[in-house]
Parts: structure tokens; C-alpha cells; sequence
DNA sequence: TATTTTATGCAAATATGTTGCATCTATAGA
DNA sequence: TCTATAGATGCAACATATTTGCATAAAATA
């Protein structure tokens, strides 16, 4: 993705527009998977630690990205979808865990079903898959990265 | 639950009986919610942060209890069904968690529905429904515990 | 360009989770 | 019931993850 659409989504999402943040979200948008706090510190080493995590969580609060929940303790992020935006954030994410690689992916075609609580209101559905992806299936053991 | 039945689960899933073990295990059975180790802590400050540490473990590792994928970056545990062993976990759950009290309710009936990925293989299926739960939507504005 | 609002970097604090080791205890067997 | 032993506990220390305060720098606005 070119560096105007970048600029754009961040002013969309009511963001100033920084180094750190273009960088990052070029990177979000870029990378197929979902990304951990680790790998974005190790990826932007001239950026400080609390940058990146402050910006983590201003993308966050504005709708660019999500959190992706998982079992391990660690946080996950991923891009999201256009319609996603301030007050507009799409709720429903399916997500796939590959256990040898250590990869999230974001599953955009597959639907959540809607589940029926009755007394409940439900306004977000995650659907959390692991396993093992395609690549890791086809070629030999591969090194674990969490 | 009875300290009869907490035992035999105890020995049933090769785990040494021990006062630490018997009264998280009540704790998990008894509370009607998934537990966050923080929780666990403020109950339990009798035992050493180490060793409750390694009693969620211990048990995660038999089948006693499973961690419940969570965006917050914190790790839960829920009582795991009757079914649940040493070499027969059920990997697959449904929890809802609200956003009012903070609360994770394992959903024992619900169904994870069946994903069809070509090339993948799918070991493990959670689903995280988000909301606001019966007691929330009936009673006025709660306090939020993390 | 001047002003204001917000982001950044650094230091430090807090939270979360693990490891090593000495000691104690639950369990099984004599 | 007593004893041996594998395993559990507590303590100290470590490792990593995440947040907060504050001074400075930079982006947005007029």
C-alpha cells in the first residue's frame, strides 16, 4: 500500500500522522499475520518501547486495529477491515493459530455464526482456530518463533 | 461441591492431593466465572504467588482446567468438563465475557461450529462471545474488575 | 509563523511469569 | 505404622511485559 492511503487512514481515524505511526501501520497492512508486542519492538528498533506501545494502543482505541485473543499471555494485533473506524468497529473476527509456526492469520471470508443467549447481549464474536497452517503441513519442520 | 468429590477429581487426574490443590480446585468449581491468576492471588494469599503459579499449570497440564483465550493479554482458566483427562482435553469451548463486570462464563451447551479450511488442520476451536451478561443487563451500573 | 495540542524518549515503577534450590510432605511399599 | 522417595512448597532471584510521569519535540490549527 502506497504512503497516501496510509496517511489517509490515519487521519480517518481521527491519529496524527507520525513516523512511528506510518511505519507501524505500514507494517500492520503489509504483514498477512497478526503481529506480537515482540515482533514489532525486534522489527522497529529505533522507535522506543513505549512509543511502540502507546501507538498499539492509540490504533486500538481508534478502530485501525485489534486485539486477537489468545491462550499464551501475550497481547496479538491485527490490521482491520475497512469498515472498521472510530465509533463503526466490526466485532466479529475469525482467526487461525498455527501451533508449529507460531502465526496468527486473519480468516476475513469465514463467518461467525451469531449464537443466542437469551438476557445476554452479545456485541462482539471471536471465533479462535489452532492447529496447523497450509505452509507448515507442506514443508518440513519449520522453527518454532512464539 | 464436597471435599470427597474434589479429591477424587484431584487423584483421578494423577495429581497428589495437597491443601493448595484441594482449595483452588474448590475455588474453580465452585465460582461460577473463569478465573484470572490475579484473582487467584487475592484469594489465596495464604500460598506463594510460585506455587499457585504452578498449581494452574499443573492442572492445565492434567486436564483439571483450560486457559481461555483472552485480547486483554492476561491469562484465564476455566474448570474443564468431566470429560476432560490427561489424554482426552475437549478443545473446544465457548465463553462469553462482559464488559460491565469483567466476568468470563464458560458456555458449556453452545456448539463451536466446524471450520472448513483446505490444508489446514484444525486441532482446537474457542469461541469469545463479548457483551454485557444477564446479571449486567438486569441489575444498575456494577463496579469493572480487570 | 505562533500557538496549542499531542507524540516521543528516557527513567523508573509495576505487573506477570519462570527458575533454582533447600525443605517439607503425600504417597506407596515394607 | 514406619520409611523411602518422588513430588510440592516457599523463598529469593531473575526475566519479560506493560504502564506512568515528566521534559522535550513535533504535528496540526489558526
Amino acid at each position: 500500500m502506497d504512503e497516501g492511503n496510509i496517511i489517509s487512514i490515519l487521519k480517518k481515524h481521527e491519529l496524527r500522522v507520525t513516523d512511528c505511526r506510518r511505519d507501524v501501520l505500514h507494517y500492520f497492512i503489509d504483514s498477512g499475520h497478526a503481529l506480537s508486542t515482540r515482533e514489532l519492538e525486534e522489527t522497529f528498533g529505533q522507535y522506543d518501547r513505549v512509543t511502540l506501545y502507546r501507538t498499539l494502543n492509540a490504533f486500538t482505541e481508534k478502530g485501525v486495529i485489534h486485539s486477537i485473543p489468545d491462550s499464551s499471555g501475550f497481547a496479538r494485533y491485527g490490521a482491520c477491515h475497512d469498515t472498521c473506524g472510530p465509533g463503526t468497529h466490526r466485532h466479529d473476527h475469525v482467526h487461525f493459530k498455527c501451533e508449529e509456526c507460531g502465526k496468527i492469520e486473519c480468516i476475513p471470508s469465514e463467518q461467525v455464526p451469531m449464537v443466542n443467549l437469551p438476557g445476554y447481549t452479545i456485541s462482539e464474536s471471536n471465533l479462535i482456530l489452532a492447529g496447523t497452517c497450509e505452509a507448515c503441513n507442506t514443508l518440513p519442520q519449520q522453527s518454532v518463533s512464539q
